[in-house]
RNA sequence: GCGCCUGUAGCUCAAAUGGAUAGAGCAAUUGCCUUCUAAGCAAUAGGUUGGCCGUUCGAUUCGGCCCAGGCGCACCA
């Protein structure tokens, strides 16, 4: 695996500064940017911008000094054969133009090692952790969920094809007061159903389904306290079903009762005394999270001698380090965010970089149908469910749908547009693309050539779409910083525009079999391209539509 | 009251890490199929980026104060 070009640019600036010896003045971590405008180049820098203080000289100067030291670099280095020119533009932007060349040598790389030469090894197969849904098995999963299923699915997918070694985790609340919850739930439906009156209180799961349990229950004939563990392997296996339906599957189901029923809790408690963060008042036992930032100390076990949520949370997080992960990534709903401090403060309490855990807030999502919000409530059990979802859109539309906003902004999810087989569809909008590509290629008397004569392709839409399909790294390189799939839906889109307009414009078969050729490679390499792209985010590349 | 998210075209959203003339789709108007899939393409129109102040060579992006919406602030999970 080589290094990328704009590594490679970025070398190359760094020695011209370090001449010039002002490297150090800049704090921030030296990068390229793509220009918007394609007018202004292939890649652009803006450090001599950032430097026009520190030197008290104007921009435009530091950059005409730079240029000239950045092509003496160049001219030894491999580079000088494909950066065309190097401009001072604008207010001071250094701006890189590449040779058509260096396009077509990238393209042909695609066309001939496909997916993995788009793989980059930027996670060095670094153990990272990656934890969603885990959604309390006490109801189907919600939209929300959903979204997170997802969301992480994709970045997990993302990251693996980064080069980081995957692993995806569903934290199991099997236990505790939900669990109990819904047992009694059960119970009274039980009653119910053989028609007795019962008071079924507000903070109990109302929904259908628990009737259903409940007759399950009888003919099984299981025992009044097993109801709660019973009822919670019956939903989880529900669970377990949506998710396999939405692609999703994971390497691990982390039971809570477990870890309760291992020394793993008292251990972690253990430590945290010998540290001196934990101490006892009014009874209960309080964990000094305060000292780490969070605002107030927290209870982990109750003066009834339960412990709280966090308890087994830190054991399980500390769990986590200790089968070996080096990077945790938690996919959180909104209403945990004021979680987060107490749960890094315990990280850093037990001697662990808190930075090694990333908590991403999956914000949630409002479905429309009929142009309206469906307004929702867990508790009542009125809510949409991932299963109604995917009945009613299909997979494919989900999950591109959840992942499209940017992660921790709001989603509104309209049924009806997701359903549309038409442009206002971005679903179909890529993966008709596909299967235009696809169409082509069928039709085409001439074998797609690995070796065709890229060169030919000179015309301002067919090196557009190779510089499109060259910017794949930089956005999976943004979803690694962001910890986000959403840029990817983005890009995808971005791709198959870029591909309509060609199509539009130029004929991929015609007279001259060499123009063909290289043509067959072009769209064949954006084929790749979105073909991978899809994978990633776990939506199907049809060949036909 | 405190914390988090959000506010950009009529609607849904882009513009990662501050950057060059703020871009797409939908909706509206108008063109393009005897040629590889019209689920496509092109064109017109649409903007005080919620408001004010500040930092900066440069702010949709950062900071402060407001306004509006959503969600959290347990010895629940």
């Amino acid at each position: 695996m080589k290094e990328n070009i704009q590594d490679q640019i970025i070398g190359l600036v760094k020695e011209a500064l370090k001449e010039t010896g002002q490297a150090s003045s800049l704090t921030e971590e030296l990068y390229l940017d793509i220009p918007g405008a394609s007018r202004f180049g292939d890649f652009s820098t803006n450090v001599a911008l950032r430097l026009s203080k520190a030197l008290n000289k104007p921009p435009r100067e530091i950059a005409v000094d730079l240029i000239g030291r950045i092509n003496k670099q160049a001219e030894k280095s491999p580079l000088k054969n494909y950066i065309k020119e190097i401009k001072v533009e604008g207010a001071g932007f250094i701006n890189f133009y590449l040779e058509p060349k260096y396009l077509y040598q990238e393209l042909e790389v695609i066309l001939k090692k496909e997916k993995e030469a788009l793989r980059l090894d930027l996670g060095k197969n670094e153990p990272v952790l990656i934890e969603f849904v885990s959604a309390n098995p006490t109801g189907a999963l919600s939209v929300a969920h959903a979204r997170q299923a997802a969301v992480g699915d994709a970045l997990a997918n993302i990251l693996s094809f980064l080069g980081f070694k995957v692993s995806r985790e569903y934290y199991l609340n099997d236990e505790g007061n939900q669990i109990n919850i819904l047992g009694k739930s059960v119970e009274l439906r039980m009653k119910e159903n053989s028609a007795e009156k019962t008071d079924f209180p507000e903070n109990y799961y109302q929904g259908e389904y628990i009737y259903d349990i409940a007759k399950k229950a009888k003919e099984k004939k299981i025992k009044t306290e097993d109801l709660g563990d019973f009822a919670a392997k019956f939903i989880l296996d529900i669970i377990k079903k949506e998710l396999d339906d939405f692609g999703v599957r994971f390497d691990c189901w982390y039971s809570q009762k477990g870890l309760g029923k291992s020394d793993k809790i008292p251990k972690a408690f253990e430590l945290l005394k010998k540290k001196g963060f934990l101490y006892e008042q009014e009874g209960a036992l309080w964990f000094k999270s305060s000292a780490f930032g969070d605002d107030k100390d927290r209870v982990v076990l109750k003066s009834d001698g339960t412990y709280t949520y966090l308890a087994p949370d830190i054991a399980y997080h500390d769990d986590k380090y200790k089968r070996g992960f080096k990077w945790l990534i938690n996919l959180w709903g909104p209403d945990h965010h004021g979680y987060i401090s107490r749960l890094k403060a315990s990280v850093a309490a037990l001697g662990r970089d808190p930075a090694s855990l990333s908590i991403v807030i999956v914000q949630l999502a409002t479905i429309f149908r009929d142009g309206l919000p469906i307004q929702m409530s867990t508790r009542r059990g009125e809510y949409i469910t991932l299963r109604e979802v995917l009945d009613e859109v299909g997979r494919d539309a989900a999950r591109f749908f959840f992942i499209m906003r940017r992660t921790s902004s709001h989603l509104d999810f309209d049924l009806d547009v997701a359903k549309a087989q038409t442009s206002e569809n971005p679903v179909y909008y890529v993966q008709y693309a596909h299967a235009r590509i696809c169409s082509i290629l069928r039709s085409a008397t001439v074998k797609l050539n690995k070796n065709a004569d890229l060169a030919l392709l000179k015309e301002k839409e067919e090196l557009d779409l190779i510089k499109k399909i060259l910017q794949f790294s930089y956005i999976l390189n943004a979803c690694l910083k962001t910890q986000d799939p959403y840029m990817l839906t983005v890009y995808l889109q971005e791709l198959s525009e870029t591909f309509h307009k060609f199509y539009d414009l130029h004929r991929v078969l015609t007279d001259d079999a060499n123009l063909t050729q290289a043509r067959l490679g072009l769209i064949e390499g954006t084929r790749i391209l979105i073909a991978t792209g899809l994978d990633l985010l776990g939506v199907s590349t049809p060949e036909k539509m």
